[in-house]
DNA sequence: GTCTATACACGGATAGAC
DNA sequence: GTCTATCCGTGTATAGAC
């Protein structure tokens, strides 16, 4: 029966995420890894050529949400801005915990290829999803501002479960996303 | 003479920052920082008690600028809005190289003790400074979006030396800053 | 197909010679 | 103030048990 098999991945990426998020990518050894799943290190190298690897494959649903989602709303005719930056915050929130241990340890993923010019990509896309096709330097400069902010709200929000910062009757999300197209300079559309 | 002795600190300080910031905190080894300046890596050892030693020493000045920054907002009666915040963007770019490579390796940086506290800290007290002892939380909400906003515009700005982003007569502070308190909701003062 | 045993190179760190 | 020698932990890799 080879349903143990992906089970066996499954498991470690769970394990690897948690550490990952709490101690960050370097910081954490294959030993705790394997400890925390009662298995050796090296049995996590039949299931995973490499550390990085391991974190490639873990990284790789993000890539492909994030992916997708820019091109559905370069897809959409009549996206506004504010569609973008919600999708963009959205997509933020659903990877909270690994965009978080990402973020903390950018320097690993430079190691690991494509993802970090796959950000900046993804940046620049937003930003002609907003402005057009050629944005001026003062556009540029404020979308830095208002997609890194919205990132770092996306990751905070994540982190704290999402309750408290708006208390009962408040939606982050919205509070967020106009506060960013506040800060672009264009309606709340 | 002991003129020599300090020197030697402040070119492995140099040397470290050079590669902390091109390759990380974690990936940088000691050899190749002794390396680069032609001694071995245990004559590190003499002059810095670990690798985290090395780096909270580069850390400090940032941490006492920082500091100073924030107190002497909060002792000045009048401060605006607009004051606090172009204080801390300033205070970024000052810092520009290190802050990049510690915000690249927040991780390393948890086990540093009270870095990421006082970043925290001073995040908090900005708040309070903008609005007031008890913010709402959409007002919290606003703030990580524009704080962590300009923290990036910083580093940007700092990277790329000021020029290119924002064009001949532009002034990227200003038009950072000013996104910045419009994303608070607040007049440009 | 799944894991253990084992070896190796490199990283941080220390002791002691010069 | 710098070096050699050495220690232990970690990522990596392979051979082989079951």
């Amino acid at each position: 029966m080879p349903r143990r098999r992906t089970d066996t991945r499954a498991e470690i990426r769970e394990t690897a995420l948690e550490l990952f998020a709490k101690k960050g990518y370097t910081a954490t050894s294959l030993r705790e890894i394997a400890e925390g799943l009662g298995i050796t290190k090296a049995a996590l190298y039949y299931h995973f050529r490499s550390k990085q690897d391991l974190l490639a494959d873990m990284v790789r649903p993000m890539l492909d949400d994030g992916e997708r989602t820019v091109r559905e709303l370069e897809e959409e005719p009549d996206a506004t801005a504010r569609r973008a930056l919600e999708a963009f915050y959205d997509m933020g929130r659903r990877h909270g915990t690994l965009f978080r241990a990402v973020v903390a340890d950018t320097a690993a993923l430079g190691d690991l290829g494509d993802v970090v010019p796959r950000l900046f990509d993804w940046r620049e896309r937003l930003l002609r999803l907003i402005f057009g096709s050629d944005p001026t330097p003062r556009q540029r400069a404020l979308a830095v501002l208002a997609i890194g902010g919205l990132q770092d709200a996306a990751i905070m929000a994540a982190d704290d479960g999402g309750g408290g910062l708006t208390g009962d009757g408040g939606d982050l999300r919205s509070v967020v996303v106009e506060g960013a197209l506040r800060a672009l300079d264009l309606p709340a559309s």
